[in-house]
DNA sequence: GTCTATATCCAGATAGAC
DNA sequence: GTCTATCTGGATATAGAC
């Protein structure tokens, strides 16, 4: 892996679990082995160049993780119920420190920082779209599709606001039930006007 | 109002906007109208001492306002329609800036301080525990209560991330409308049981 | 590309006169 | 209790030798 490489994925950890102006430039060359001047060399924008980086390759990154998850089941309630659980085990895994790697960013910048506060709305942007297609495939019509998939994602975010600070799993199992309930109605509504 | 209560006013809405780490207590002090030197006179704990009073009287408040919304309906459902309705309008009023008041904070200790983790911990152990009690009174059982209580304030808080990083009211209220019909569901089965 | 040293600034915090 | 002045450290960022 190259030294950029290393900077950028140090940096997404420490963005993630500690927030943007949590953490410095400093301690990022330091976590990836790397010397202030090797950061500066490759993100002559400083802090700002290296967050918009983290949050453009870890933001897709995640949702395709997520949409990997989903995917492969044939029912879309079972496949919420399991990624929310799936979740909940990651987090407790990373001592409540790895949930959403752009959430803290994006609430920090949201009313400083227009530029990278508009880097983070690409990345919801893309996930919505991207997580419609695959609601649509399971036989919902579009806006209902786009209406359950925005649903989810303000769920599992909010569930791991909850679950970092009570350090407990539970929040992220009750918002997953609840989210699959709502699909469950919602397939079921489909169903019935055919 | 006192210079001290002016200076926790200040660093609310501070916090709230900017987050924790983002604030300085020179701001915060300059906002107030007060000397740095009043600042630390009235919060000798400095800015950890000023952060955790605010989480623990502006998560209260924020939660009985929650509750003071959704207390009068007679129907649950349209209850939480309305409540996530009304979020997504004053959201949009302060520009995005006023959502969650101790949602940023949470997610940048969460993970560095675990004084400051507790105190947004225990203020979401409070909206659970008094949000169940409202649930209970709508006819749901204990354990579906509480779950559901927290599927809200999860939509909740997850739907502000989003609305503030879209700019946009639409998260609010899809994650409203699926919290709602998730309730919806959770009440005919308890009715069906009778 | 990598390293060391450093410039510049602002953060949090304190001291002490009034 | 309020004000001014200041301390100290750490922040982002840069310069320039190698």
């Amino acid at each position: 892996m190259t030294t950029r490489d290393r900077i950028r994925d140090a940096g997404a950890q420490m963005f993630r679990r500690n927030g943007y102006t949590g953490t410095g430039v400093k301690q990022v060359a330091a976590a990836a082995g790397a010397q202030l001047g090797s950061l500066y060399h490759f993100f002559p924008g400083g802090k700002e160049q290296l967050v918009e980086e983290v949050i453009r390759t870890s933001g897709p990154l995640y949702g395709d993780l997520v949409y990997a998850i989903l995917d492969p089941y044939e029912d879309l309630e079972t496949a919420i119920t399991d990624a929310f659980a799936l979740a909940a085990q990651d987090l407790a895994a990373s001592d409540y420190a790895d949930a959403c790697p752009i959430a803290t960013i994006a609430l920090e910048v949201a009313s400083t920082n227009d530029h990278l506060r508009q880097a983070t709305a690409d990345v919801f942007t893309d996930w919505i779209s991207h997580g419609a297609v695959l609601f649509v495939r399971h036989g919902l019509d579009k806006p209902t599709a786009r209406r359950l998939t925005i649903a989810m994602i303000a769920a599992l975010e909010g569930a791991f606001v909850l679950a970092r600070a009570l350090r407990d799993p539970e929040p992220l199992h009750a918002a997953g039930a609840s989210v699959a309930t709502a699909v469950r109605q919602a397939l079921d509504q489909a169903a019935d006007s055919h």
